[in-house]
RNA sequence: GGGUUGGUGGUCUAGGUUGGUUAUGACACCUCCUUGACAUGGAGGAGGUCGGCGGUUCAAAUCCGCCCCAACCCA
């Protein structure tokens, strides 16, 4: 056996485990569960001399913690589970760890509910507090949650993504990309959620249909082309947001629109705001909506966003931080831009310059937390430059091994389609904060000393007397903190213990190409790092995955991930998402109430990895089907073949070695498809040659036999059967392992044990198949018969080579004399029809091959020899293969002709 | 609007990259069977021409084109 985690701590009681009565796994599987996580079973082993070739390490994105856990988590743990035990059992030291991402506005919110409190009224340290102790229950919960789906995470290797450890982390990659140039501070347009008050990037922003009103507006035009416009000409603009009005800085026209070419050049009065603002030709222009005439507001979408840089207009400010109008909109000023709305479009229309108004369905962005409409707001934030190194990205997705291959095309076409660099900046109380102040004279920033990380500006001091640019004495704290993603991004650095090191010598193992003046970054565990396997959802390539490799490729030079295992999302049974509002939504309590939790593994591992899954309660029934199967097939086991460890007999039964060779076979077929993901093949390739060739063949052959070879063969497909399901179901294998093969010697978990390998039997499987063919054409004589399946037979005469085996049918068939003949003395034979090999013929014959078909349809034919004639075309008899008919005019009934197989039953 | 992925018996699904005889399995369905563990079991059976159209080829579920439908990503 491997290393033993348990042994350690051998005092701990084994529970008692034994083979009677049913399998009842609502007892039995918190009984284990309890016990893997008190004795450590799936603790990392760190060696002496670590090593990347024997460990296997996992970065799993660390889950929002919130209340409950829903189908999507455990169908995804449960597939990471899959892969740490298959690679803790095959020699790796495996390292899982756990991650809680309780860093950001999600338990920001959830703590200010919980407690009824504002993040407001306390100082940001305090608050964290708050959000840590608040989130610690949750997160115990969550902890219990995870653990009773036997996901075998260690638990001494967990960490939070707010805690002080990776706050530093986060603090020191920050400062590690602003040495290296990665990253500025810029004044410019961002996308600004008014509700959470914060910038937010691109990928937080999700569409939302909505309804609202389309205005059109009359702007008075004042020139237009050709010089000044008759008096009371207008134009119309049809706009959703009026409240917009006061920041209209030009009127744009599409330059293949004929109709309004004559305005382009000319200039518009704002209604009620009365600025006057020009009339510009741009393509950006939809022609689609609306009246093909369109206002820019700095700013009311993106499109005003690229019109303001590239014609270079004037900025106006209507809308503050929290979505009230600013004093440019005159009397509107301190209304809400949906009170301001409705006011101007109130006053448009008293006034005359209101068209039209008429319902309109369309789609605006919304911050995908808060589900409130973005707006475009120009403010000072952090960035991470990306944009100059997208072909470097590109390559490094391209290194990693991806499951499934296709979904490196997300990856590529995110990057391809990329638009901005990373703001990481926001204006939120909590979260990591930016580790720098500003000096009050010149605006020098000043960063915070590795050393003192982490650090908090509000509440500590800068490390400097002075501003080291302008000896300035007073300064400012930076007030915002990191993006979420800023922090989350960096999971294989906190997993494998990266750190800066003030008074690392030579050598230490070095983590960074950069060598600063003193001091270096490190790894705690080098050998982690590089991560063998990143699993994930396919929702989170495009920025999640993305902003990882992006950090950890600039911090240490390499790409995080060897490989990254894409799973799909759950839907319900009629594949549709689940979701709230369908009220459709499944949750895995429901679902643990009604069925064994190796039940719901069994599930989740019926997924072709990458594709949407469906939650099935067929394959939960078909699972909890399994465990009793293989509980039962073990009790039988048990019986056959008490001796759990027996000496391998000299002579070993042909149909025993046939067993033992296929199920070499089956281990190696099952180990490839797990180390690459397949987990869907290999689950139902373990099942059905357990079940139907195991247990329906070979067991109902070997309980008629009584002898040690029997008995040495079950015992040793049996231990191979239950390490081959135990990532599967790691319950009832437990449960079986420990009733029957755990002892002193090996007390302990089969998880903690050898995967199994090939042992290299040969056997004769053609034999085996011609003696399993027999003993289902015995089946279906009995069936046909009506028969009982444990009827005697008085005689059968099998005419095929099935020797070795005659003892097994005829012991499996109640056969009372079997006789084995190799040739059919007593059969006459008829050709009943001729089978082409097309691959020969095919590329031969060509069109041809239509003649030979014909020919051979209507008897055309004549076999000479190895060659046959058919209408004028000879073939020779690798093309093709007869296939006879048997008649038998001997005693007793044929009854089965298959092949070159025949059986006769006397009666 | 652009892109990606998928569309196989009633349901879910394998196969598709390397075109080749009777398209895989599970669930459901029908018939039969209490066999030294399992009726949550066993044996057998019926059911599809692979979204639609067209093309390449002796031969297409598989390759190519167009169309339809669905999901996701990006505008």
């Amino acid at each position: 056996m491997s290393t033993d985690h348990a042994a350690d701590t051998a005092d701990e009681s084994t529970p008692e485990a034994t083979l009677d009565g049913d399998y009842d796994p609502s007892e039995v599987e918190p009984r284990w569960q309890d016990y893997w996580v008190e004795t450590d079973t799936y603790a990392y082993e760190e060696s002496d001399i670590p090593d990347a070739d024997t460990q296997f390490s996992i970065d799993t994105p660390p889950p929002t913690v919130s209340g409950d856990l829903h189908m999507g988590h455990l169908y995804q743990f449960t597939l990471q589970d899959f892969v740490a035990r298959y690679h803790r059992m095959a020699k790796d030291t495996t390292y899982f760890p756990f991650g809680y991402d309780d860093n950001g506005i999600a338990s920001e919110r959830l703590t200010e509910r919980e407690l009824g409190i504002r993040h407001q009224d306390y100082e940001r340290r305090e608050f964290q507090e708050k959000c840590r102790e608040v989130c610690a229950d949750y997160e115990a919960a969550f902890t219990e949650n995870v653990q009773s789906l036997a996901i075998s995470v260690d638990w001494d290797n967990t960490y939070k993504t707010i805690e002080p450890r990776v706050q530093r982390l986060s603090q020191l990659s920050f400062l590690d990309l602003y040495e290296q140039g990665r990253e500025y501070r810029q004044r410019a347009p961002t996308i600004w959620c008014p509700d959470c008050e914060t910038a937010i990037s691109q990928v937080e922003q999700e569409d939302k249909d909505k309804a609202t009103t389309f205005n059109d507006i009359a702007f008075p035009l004042i020139e237009d082309g050709n010089g000044a416009a008759d008096d009371g000409e207008t134009l119309t603009i049809s706009t959703t947001r009026p409240e917009l009005l006061p920041a209209c800085v030009s009127i744009f026209v599409h330059p293949d629109d004929d109709a309004n070419q004559h305005l382009v050049g000319g200039t518009a009065e704002v209604p009620l705001f009365g600025q006057e603002v020009p009339i510009i030709e741009d393509d950006r222009v939809d022609l689609e909506t609306g009246s093909g005439v369109v206002m820019c507001c700095t700013f009311g979408d993106q499109t005003d966003i690229e019109w303001y840089q590239a014609h270079d207009l004037p900025l106006r400010i209507a809308i503050d931080e929290s979505g009230t109008m600013t004093d440019r909109a005159g009397e509107y000023e301190g209304l809400s831009t949906e009170d301001a709305r409705e006011a101007i479009i109130e006053d448009l229309d008293s006034e005359g310059h209101l068209l039209e108004s008429r319902d309109h369905q369309h789609t605006v962005q919304v911050h995908e937390r808060c589900e409130h409409e973005v707006e475009y707001l120009v403010t000072e934030q952090w960035y991470v430059e990306m944009l100059d190194r997208t072909d470097e990205y590109l390559e490094a997705g391209r290194e990693m091994e991806w499951y499934p291959e296709k979904m490196f095309s997300r990856y590529k076409h995110w990057i391809e389609g990329l638009e901005w660099d990373w703001c990481i900046s926001r204006q939120r109380d909590s979260g990591i904060p930016i580790p720098v102040w500003y000096c009050d004279d010149c605006g020098e920033a000043i960063f915070a000393d590795r050393g003192d990380l982490p650090v908090d500006p509000l509440s500590d001091d800068p490390p400097v007397e002075s501003c080291p640019a302008c000896g300035g004495e007073s300064v400012t704290p930076e007030e915002d903190v990191f993006d979420t993603w800023a922090t989350s991004s960096l999971t294989p650095l906190i997993n494998s213990g990266w750190d800066w090191n003030e008074d690392a010598d030579e050598s230490a193992e070095t983590a960074d190409s950069v060598d600063a003046e003193s001091g270096k970054f490190t790894f705690d565990n080098p050998e982690l790092y590089p991560m063998n396997l990143r699993p994930q959802g396919h929702d989170i390539i495009s920025f999640w995955l993305f902003h990882t490799i992006v950090k950890c490729y600039e911090h240490t030079g390499e790409v995080p991930f060897e490989s990254v295992m894409v799973n799909g999302m759950v839907l319900d049974e009629n594949r549709e998402a689940m979701s709230k509002s369908k009220g459709n939504v499944v949750t895995p309590a429901e679902v643990l109430a009604e069925f064994p939790v190796d039940a719901a593994r069994y599930w989740a591992a019926g997924t072709s990895i990458g594709d949407d899954f469906p939650f099935k309660e067929n394959d939960l029934e078909a699972g909890e089907r399994l465990l009793q199967k293989l509980w039962n097939a073990s009790k039988l086991v048990d019986q056959l073949a008490p001796e759990t460890d027996p000496a391998e007999p000299d002579d070993l039964a042909a149909i025993d070695r046939w067993l033992l060779a296929s199920l070499d076979d089956t281990v190696e077929s099952i180990t490839e498809k797990l180390a690459s993901y397949e987990f869907s093949k290999a689950r139902d390739e373990l099942r059905t040659f357990f079940w139907s060739t195991f247990c329906d063949d070979y067991l109902e052959i070997a309980k008629q036999r009584e002898d040690d070879s029997a008995a040495y063969a079950l015992s040793v497909a049996h231990r191979t059967f239950l390490k081959l399901f135990a990532p599967f179901l790691p319950h009832v294998t437990e449960e079986i392992w420990q009733a029957r093969y755990a002892d002193s010697a090996t007390t302990g978990s089969i998880h903690t044990t050898d995967w199994p390998e090939p042992r290299g039997y040969e056997a004769d499987i053609a034999a085996g198949e011609q003696a399993m063919a027999v003993i289902g054409a015995l089946r279906r004589y009995k069936t046909e018969q009506g028969l009982a399946l444990n009827a005697d037979l008085d005689r059968v005469e099998v005419f095929a080579d099935v020797d070795g085996f005659a003892d097994a049918i005829s012991g499996a068939m109640h056969v009372g004399e079997l006789v084995v003949s190799d040739d059919a003395p007593e059969i006459g034979t008829e050709i009943a029809d001729i089978d082409l090999d097309y691959s020969i013929i095919g590329p031969k014959y060509g069109d041809q091959v239509g003649d030979i078909e014909a020919a051979i349809g209507q008897g055309d034919y004549e076999i000479d020899g190895d060659q046959l004639h058919a209408g004028d075309i000879t073939l020779e008899d690798e093309a093709f293969e007869v296939r006879e008919e048997h008649t038998y005019a001997g005693e007793g009934e044929l009854i089965e002709t298959e092949g070159d197989l025949a059986v006769v039953v006397q009666n």
